[in-house]
DNA sequence: GAACCGAATGAGCAACCCTCATTATTTCTG
DNA sequence: CAGAAATAATGAGGGTTGCTCATTCGGTTC
């Protein structure tokens, strides 16, 4: 029995992944409007009502697809992050996964936009959230070992490190040059540290005012 | 003749100004979606086919309104921009324009993200163009002037700029902390300094310089 | 094998964008 | 100014598409 209503489970399941894997590749292809739900369920091999034993309704089924790609993407930053050690590193390897891939699936990304903005949902990205924490990871512990100033504004900074981010790649994809990757992992790089080690510049300016004023001391006595 | 034939454009313009006016009020109240052409057509006092006569489709309609808004947008920034000096005070003045408009505007903001992503169309946002050429603007007279780094990226900046502004605003309105404005401006104009006046070698080597120098007038003085 | 129950089906409905034959309005002409 | 010609506006109807629901199917139990 256990056997048999596993099986039945286990066949639902299959039927899952069949149809979201199918809407995934109708959506992808074809984007969220073009992409029917006859089409889908034809794709998934099942009844176009069978969509909606599983999905309330095509966004829901939308969402599903792009959920799924999050978990994804979350699950290959975990891992790229955790073969480096400093929070500083971990911060590179943490922007050259995400470049990458949002400029290898950048269709799919384009889409979880979509589900949020299309339809007026204020409803947050909750798929994001598991994402972002990652950054927020790195920050925290980056702040706790002294790598990065305490002050650090670690929400604005998420901010800054994905927004440019998506910008970014919007741009090499419209412009066709995708050679700029390494140059604006460069710029973005720079400018969080900008951000997180801040007063460097200053105080070397300082100094110098404080060592010309010292000899200044010196030269007054001499001349005296 | 003139007259009448001027008179017979006006109509045509005022019937034009009318539809566009009551698409982007149905637009922003309900999003692409939900706002159905037959109630554009209703709240413009036009039968729902007249639509058709002036735009080619819902689409076209709902371009209109998003390029209209880009305008605005852009007019806006521009006088705002000539109102200080320093390019350097301009960056500054249109980030603050910029976050303030899109916070306030967020919902027809979000609508010309629909209209590039949610049809799968990859012709770039003219709409945009010609307000982020003021961004471009203030960078080129500032790397004229001598204020910027002549190896500014400037596109890159401009990803930087803007992406960190429009997640500001989405996570500020996710959040319901609007009070962040001011110190999301600071960090970003922090970060754009730490690219735009990188030259951190330069400025080390003038400290060696300068501590020559010293150095020199006190053997100068000693030898004497 | 009969009764039961959740899963699956697909014809049909309602909503919506858009077209086009028809009507109204303006402009032109003799 | 009358009537013809051209242009503008209309809205009923066509074609899609998302979704529902009465019906059928497949398997489990007694």
């Amino acid at each position: 029995m256990t056997v048999r209503t596993k099986t039945k489970r286990e066949k639902l399941a299959e039927r899952e992944e069949a149809i979201v894997s199918a809407a995934r590749k109708m959506f992808h292809e074809r984007g969220m409007q073009a992409a029917k739900m006859a089409d889908i369920a034809a794709a998934a091999g099942v009844a176009e009502g069978t969509l909606y034993l599983y999905f309330k309704n095509k966004e829901a089924l939308f969402a599903a697809v792009v959920t799924r790609h999050w978990e994804d993407l979350t699950e290959g930053a975990s891992r790229v992050v955790a073969e480096v050690d400093t929070p500083r590193d971990q911060l590179a390897a943490l922007a050259q996964f995400t470049l990458r891939r949002i400029l290898d699936d950048w269709k799919l990304f384009e889409l979880s936009f979509v589900l949020h903005y299309g339809s007026g949902d204020t409803s947050d990205a909750t798929d994001k959230r598991a994402y972002v924490r990652i950054f927020d990871g790195i920050i925290e512990r980056g702040i706790d070992r002294g790598d990065f100033s305490p002050e650090a504004p670690v929400r604005l900074l998420r901010d800054l490190f994905f927004g440019t981010m998506e910008y970014a790649v919007r741009s090499m994809l419209r412009s066709g040059k995708q050679d700029d990757e390494p140059a604006a992992l460069a710029m973005l790089l720079k400018a969080t540290d900008g951000v997180l080690m801040p007063t460097a510049e200053p105080q070397k300016a300082d100094l110098a005012d404080r060592l010309e004023a010292a000899v200044a001391r010196l030269e007054a006595m001499s001349n005296r």
